[in-house]
DNA sequence: CGAGATTTTGAATTGGGTCAAGTTATGTGG
DNA sequence: CCACATAACTTGACCCAATTCAAAATCTCG
């Protein structure tokens, strides 16, 4: 089980993981650099359904996931529940939390996992001396909107295999831009979690992983999967039904 | 309560509409108060199904809605389309853009409208000046986060008439937030454009109304609607089916 | 090794989609 | 202001993709 590597952005080693997803394209000037550096001080590990943080905690922090990855999941009162988004290392997770300065969700970590606390209160102080920093804050919240609202129109428009194929194109990008294999990987996350994040039951997700695989496009053993033809995958989603 | 309620905090009359939802709950200086009426002097005018900004438009400013509303959405290629939201006045609509510099959605006016500009640089550059503007801005995306999760779990987990019956009482929260009545509103959007927000087809809208009124929980007569039972409308979240 | 959890697969069911026809609004030009 | 054309909405009948229910296979981990 090879954890996957924190790149994403890192100029800096990793004495300050924290800057992973909010560390600047332009370069800072040391001083700067120094500053972001003692953002956070704090590192915490987590082991496999551990919480990071639960619906209604009080916010006090961003976190920066430096390894593993985390589900960040709705409860509904009637049980029902959806998970909003798998985050993986080099990722910014909590966002939802400024809002109301009470968490309105759950992140659970999905593996062993170590993430840098990001004191919300200082990282706002920085960001009012650092304008470069001010707008990366921004552009990190301005894409998780974005993200959210590729979701809605995934969950308002596509079919199951449609849902499912994104998913996976997703996952392949995201595991490229941390240096990792874009057609070989781990899943970390059930089949019901997977169908709940796509608005499918888990049935659902099994068969169209099975659908996928007769149609060569991918082999998929559990949580293995090893994509044969990403050209095909991406097909999938052209066939406007 | 699947889609939170906004707030809005409209305490200056208007001659900074602009300060709509960015107005703080704490009170800023009259100095404060007068540069962030210096930043927004452009005001503008739409008529129906004119565009406020189109996907791919290079970002510059934010709006803020003075008077009428708007739909955003995103065309897919292939023809796809989703409504990611409908926004009223006092809402800031552009949001998304600030991710990539670039507009990610199509903002369409769906009735006369009036907004007021505000140029992104200088609601940063007076955002690190003003420490509870910052934090205000903040809050706004976060809250636009949470709202779009709020629309995944209604996508991703509701039935048809689950979904309509929350969109009805978020439009009864917003014009009640506004002083308007919460139980007697014109729709000002089409079943067509409901159905794309609810990932429903127009005619399924459309029964889902008429079914709603059969169950005395409203009356509807094409675009003017009465909640006769906002309680009863509550409940049919609750069945868990 | 074995117990519980997860995944796969099959068969039956159904909620919402599709197609179609009729009705009611809306807006424009005369 | 009216007549007419067009767009928007409603309703019915049928269909299908995804869900539900069920059972078996496989995996995971103590």
């Amino acid at each position: 089980m090879p954890l996957p590597a924190p790149i994403y952005h890192l100029h800096s080693p990793c004495s300050s993981c924290n800057l992973a997803e909010l560390c600047l394209p332009a370069d800072l000037s040391a001083n700067e650099m120094h500053k972001l550096d003692e953002l956070s001080t704090v590192k915490r590990s987590f082991a496999r359904s551990d919480y990071l943080y639960r619906s209604g905690d009080k916010f006090r922090s961003l976190f920066a996931i430096h390894s593993g990855s985390f589900k960040t999941q709705i409860l509904h009162e009637d049980g029902r529940e959806q998970v909003t988004g798998f985050q993986m290392a080099g990722e910014i997770i909590g966002l939802d939390a400024i809002s109301t300065d009470i968490h309105a969700c759950d992140a659970v970590a999905l593996e062993s996992c170590v993430v840098c606390e990001l004191p919300f209160n200082k990282l706002e102080a920085l960001s009012r001396e650092i304008p470069l920093l001010q707008r990366h804050l921004h552009k990190i919240m301005s894409r998780e909107i974005v993200r959210d609202q590729g979701i809605m129109l995934l969950l308002g428009s596509m079919r199951a295999e449609e849902r499912l194929a994104v998913f996976l194109l997703n996952l392949s990008q995201r595991f490229a831009a941390r240096g990792l294999s874009p057609t070989q990987f781990q899943l970390r996350m059930s089949r019901q979690e997977i169908g709940s994040y796509l608005g499918l039951k888990l049935e659902t997700v099994s068969r169209a992983f099975s659908h996928f695989q007769s149609e060569r496009l991918i082999n998929v053993k559990v949580r293995t999967v090893e994509i044969l033809d990403l050209a095909g995958l991406q097909a999938c989603l052209n066939n406007t039904r």
